[in-house]
RNA sequence: GGAGGGCUCGCCUAGUGGCCGAUGGCGCCGGUCUUGAAAACCGGUAUGGGGAAACUCAUCGUGGGUUCGAAUCCCACGCCCUCCGCCA
């Protein structure tokens, strides 16, 4: 939700963020006359409250002549206060119905136009030089690290067993990922995959991307998409001391996605799947830190980059492909040699205040007062690491060379030898 | 799944229809005293909305109801705790 006295002060400036995600201008409209019509609703119904309350005070002291008088009015005003709360109450829900449906406003500074205009920020590491290079499915097969056709006998399709060093790799690959964090402050965490409606609606996640989440119908719970979600809502309804500076947190969960709509795309491998594993950075702010606590997740992210030693490029993503929480979104995008391109590994976007307004997450300011914080997220591994770092360490007779940082955590392997 | 108990302002707690946005203690903040500290004493200490302000409205787990008036009475739901059963 965007902060409504921004709206009432400087309309032009959110009609002008709509525009460069190419979002309809009308909307802010409708939001600045709700938010008027909700206050006129609720300046009447406070006024017939009020005299109804010092009314009613008045009667237990009343003799028994003026009492009647008393009553008869109060009997009267108790059913006009009813009908004005009710006016009341139903401005309110078409001011919350406005409210969501406005996106967050976008950065200064972030590329105007859609999903192929963003913008390239650095390209980072050589490609490799690979003849003929096989895949990750192909790779992953000869190592007996992932079995996709078990995968769809057993669940259906987009979903794969990792097993023997598959099943290694993507335990060492988030550990390292959890073993950074927790170095930087982060405090590791591990969260529930489960989620109430509340949660789910309160992290955004229910809006235009309502069709990508499992829904349990039986419990009335979310399967999570990422613990962004879990991690957003575990400060709902609380004030924050963020004096010492943001809290940060590495939360490590499975994730679910529906994949509605994507059919025939990515259909091949852990590209795109419908359950993944993931460790995910979420930081609470100030405001005022957020562009720079932004900066920091992404350099969270490019030392992990830099640690499995694949190439990378980071892109600055366009107004109009950035979530509707998202003021600013940067994303890494791995090399993949087999598709002879990048694809994205990870993702960190700046909420601003958008996320914690709607979910009530506030901090006290230097005199003390409640403001909304600002939340951030970023994702430091998840398990389509394992395609770059497959593809682009493979060797010609199928082995994988095992990145230097990530043997520890492999004990001690350099090496990944294909099974016969 | 069954039976019982509970949910009040950071924590503990008082409050069975109007004098209650709500008692007291702890904690926290400020002050007095002290060379400094502790103790003692005094004062302060929820959040949101509207309003330039005075002020006003809402909130005692959530939602409804009764009533001129609800923390207090009624109904439904949620959550927590204890016990029994079941599953792991």
């Amino acid at each position: 939700m965007i902060d409504l006295r921004l709206l009432r002060e400087d309309p032009e400036l959110i009609r002008a963020s709509q525009r460069l995600r190419g979002e309809p201008t009308e909307l802010v409209d409708d939001l600045l006359h709700a938010d008027e019509a909700r206050r006129a609703a609720t300046q009447r119904f406070e006024t017939l409250r009020s005299e109804q309350n010092s009314l009613s005070k008045r009667i237990p002291k009343a003799s028994p002549d003026e009492r009647a008088g008393l009553l008869a009015r109060t009997k009267e005003l108790a059913a006009e206060v009813k009908a004005a709360d009710a006016e009341a109450s139903a401005a309110n829900e078409a001011l919350r119905a406005a409210h969501l449906a406005v996106p967050n406003v976008v950065q200064d500074g972030v590329p105007p136009g859609g999903e192929d205009d963003f913008v390239v920020l650095r390209e980072v590491g050589d490609l490799p030089a690979i003849d003929n290079p096989k895949d990750h499915v192909d790779i992953g097969e000869g190592l007996k690290a992932i079995d996709m056709e078990r995968g769809a006998k057993v669940s259906g399709s987009r979903f794969y067993f990792l097993t023997g060093v598959g099943a290694l790799l993507q335990l060492g690959l988030l550990q390292m990922a959890v073993a950074q964090a927790v170095e930087h402050g982060f405090v590791p965490s591990i969260t529930p995959s489960l989620v109430k409606p509340e949660s789910m609606e309160g992290t955004g996640f229910l809006g235009s991307h309502a069709s990508e989440v499992y829904r349990l119908e039986a419990d009335d719970l979310y399967l999570v998409g990422t613990s962004e979600v879990a991690l957003a809502a575990y400060h709902t309804n609380e004030i924050l001391d963020l004096e010492a500076g943001p809290e940060r947190f590495a939360g490590w969960s499975s994730c679910y996605r529906r994949e509605a709509g994507s059919y025939g795309k990515d259909v091949r491998g852990i590209l795109r799947v419908h359950q993944f594993d993931k460790v995910e950075m979420f930081s609470f702010c100030r405001p005022e830190d957020a562009a720079e606590e932004h900066l920091r997740l992404l350099a969270m992210e490019e030392e992990m980059l830099a640690k499995v030693e694949i190439p990378y490029r980071v892109i600055d993503v366009a107004a109009g492909d950035l979530g509707s929480s998202a003021s600013r979104k940067y994303d890494c995008e791995a090399w993949v040699p087999s598709q002879n391109r990048y694809r994205e590994v990870t993702s960190t976007s700046n909420c601003t205040t958008f996320q914690a307004r709607r979910l009530n997450i506030r901090y006290r300011d230097a005199d003390g007062k409640p403001q909304t914080a600002a939340t951030l997220n970023g994702t430091l591994a998840t398990t389509r690491w394992l395609i770059p770092i497959l593809e682009n360490h493979q060797q010609p007779d199928g082995s994988v060379r095992v990145p230097k940082a990530l043997q520890p955590y492999l004990g001690g392997r350099d090496i990944l030898k294909p099974v016969r």
